[in-house]
DNA sequence: AATTATAAAAAGTTTTAACACCTAATTACC
DNA sequence: GGTAATTAGGTGTTAAAACTTTTTATAATT
């Protein structure tokens, strides 16, 4: 369906109120259908993201503020979203000798396990997304996506 | 820049990840981008939305269930975000004679004043965000967005 | 060395969202 | 006409987001 179809809208809109509206539609569309299978695992989308960067650091510790700086949505609330992580033992933080304003992020094992259970449902699930796309779709799609940010 | 240069991936995604992840991105830097000025004047995106919906009805009351079909993300609390559209008297709700369960909304003359303030303001913002894009880009990339929510 | 500035994280507060449940009005059906 | 089912909307509670302020540690300055 075209965008105007789903919001019904009546009067016609300008290309740019059109194309927003059809991002910004489309994001949550698809953000909704990715987040129902972590519901099951009691996890949110944010507490899998900072899942995945810690497991990237293959070993080493992340900074909160290196956590931050990798986040889809960067909000000022890491602090209590890693608190939840820690309470459910899939993280652990201790403070930095070095500089004992950072603390030390790290993924626990059971965190690991977590991960390995989620990761090939997250992959089906957004390769179900792209499934009726060509390759050549799927790139000029990002191109497009990257152009779009260079705007502001 | 590309979007595995925005989050610092270290470890390479495959395409269904890398796109979710870049779709998911953008459209949240469109959103702040563009939620800016209405903080000044204490309106949230979804209130600017319920009121252009409103607008659009062209003096014809709206139910709620209506704006709720229409809206960009539906969610269950419409109710209290109407509240406040009434709190600031940019929105009035009736019940509606013929069926007591149904109320029956309207936009006030101050919500249209307001509207034609910021309808300047919006469509330059979301114009600037395509600057770069030609037609066919705008074209293809709002063809690509409707693809995309097919399938689920 | 004391003073100021900056940085990193945490905590406080207020809004907003999510989810389930409730209430009143209407419709359907016996 | 009385009872169940459905529909439209509202409430209550809890959790998460947004925004602001505070705390503590380090760096810079004088």
């Amino acid at each position: 369906m075209k965008i105007e179809e789903i919001i019904k809208t009546n009067s016609k809109m300008s290309n740019g109120t059109r194309t927003v509206i059809n991002l910004s539609y489309t994001a949550r569309n698809i953000e909704e259908f990715l987040s129902t299978p972590f519901k099951e695992y009691d996890l949110s989308v944010q507490q899998y993201n900072v899942l995945r960067i810690l497991r990237g650091q293959k070993g080493n510790p992340a900074n909160l503020s290196t956590v931050q700086e990798r986040m889809v949505d960067r909000n000022s609330n890491t602090t209590r979203l890693i608190d939840k992580l820690i309470k459910k033992d899939l993280v652990e933080r201790q403070v930095c000798p070095d500089n004992r304003r950072k603390i030390e992020l790290f993924i626990t094992q059971p965190g690991l396990d977590l991960l390995s259970e989620l990761d090939p449902i997250t992959e089906q699930n957004n390769a179900q997304i792209l499934q009726n796309f060509t390759e050549n779709e799927i790139e000029t799609f990002n191109n497009l996506l990257d152009k779009l940010r260079q705007n502001e």
